[in-house]
DNA sequence: CAGTCAGTTGACTGATCATTCAAGTCGCGC
DNA sequence: GCGCGACTTGAATGATCAGTCAACTGACTG
């Protein structure tokens, strides 16, 4: 029986500092020297955990990774039932983190995907099922969206033209240091979404007449 | 009178062999005798034209911001009259760099944006202008689009939607190793663009009937 | 020819990098 | 209370990093 009120659960204390560091410099300029700080572990417990410092990245991914729903979709949907609008809901998301970070923001996966030009394949697998995770929490709104989008819409070509244009707007938000583009970004979005709508139900009255 | 046949031009080779290096490895990943190596030079010599790595990146975005319409822009609409599809027909062009990298291919300009995570002012401005310069580019032919795109159509905001698409396009290809999300996401917004159109001229006939 | 100076040479520096390792601590089964 | 294995400690390692520098070259000027 496993009693053992609070492991120090090392390992974990560094995944986390790692998730903290590689957003906030970068996997390159994050040093070991700086992960060894702020997880207040040691060289060697660190390598008693992890053959080297790609692996811990390999951690940060899987655990963004496993971590999407509990993380970061469920808190954001919670209590939006519509699923269009837990599309926008997930891009607000994202403009409150640019706000919070004064523009500086960079979606860690997006960020990692361009800093590292040849990453080994598990590396990059993670990224990619980040990725896919991600699209695939769109595409179930999109399906879930039924008959109020066009019948032949692409649900999953559509999703990913979401993720498309918050990983574009987050980009140049940072580089502007101004929330502008993104919001242009997701306004283009929205129109589109709209024009969507109307060609799935042409000249049909809104069933509520809410607002 | 200037005749010096052709002048070594150490410091040209050197801001080439960077553009290569950088677009290849990145920022960080290039190092200064990575690239003394490439660009067949000493240290003190890059170090007479330099103060130090961070300017040859700022010459090379320089080169970048002075080159977009000799070196990108005016290639590429070699040709094509009509202003919407210069638009298609520059993100084309991105496709082909995708397909001759083996999907390796990152926007020289997007990748640096996303790596530099704390770029000091300078670099960060000409991240922007170049941007700018490429995103007016585009507002431009939206312009000359005239009565084709709905009259009250932001038409800088949708330049910059354009380069949005673009930037996330490229970064999914990239991460998946396939053309198919940069494919889909300009699919997307020829979709969007023809929706566009079709409100600007509801109803009316083609002008031509090529094709 | 003497003087000047932009440009070059390449060995060198000190900082920082990821990683290693021998010696230790601790809890637990026996 | 002994032994064992999981985990920790932190100094040490060698590679690599960006950047420095004193000596040198050669074209031009006066």
């Amino acid at each position: 029986m496993i009693i053992q009120a609070a492991p120090p659960d090392t390992r974990m204390r560094i995944v986390l500092a790692a998730m903290e560091l590689f957003w906030e410099k970068g996997f390159l300029s994050a040093s070991v020297a700086d992960l060894l700080k702020r997880a207040d572990v040691n060289a060697g417990s660190l390598y008693h955990f992890f053959p080297g410092k790609q692996d811990v990245l390999l951690a940060v991914l899987d655990l963004y990774h496993r971590g999407i729903w509990e993380m970061l979709l469920n808190p954001v949907w919670q209590g939006i039932d519509d699923p269009i609008e837990r599309v926008f809901a997930l891009l607000a998301k994202y403009r409150e983190h640019i706000l919070q970070t004064d523009c500086t923001y960079g979606c860690p996966i997006g960020s990692l995907a361009l800093e590292l030009h040849e990453p080994d394949p598990p590396v990059r697998e993670l990224l990619a099922a980040n990725f896919s995770a991600w699209t695939e929490a769109i595409e179930q709104c999109l399906r879930a969206a039924g008959p109020r989008l066009p019948r032949n819409t692409d649900r999953a070509a559509l999703a990913r033209f979401v993720l498309t244009t918050m990983e574009g707007g987050v980009m140049l938000a940072r580089t502007y240091r101004d929330p502008k583009p993104f919001d242009d970004a997701v306004a283009q979005l929205r129109d589109h979404f709209r024009r969507l709508q109307q060609q799935a139900q042409p000249a049909v009255r809104k069933k509520r007449g809410s607002k």
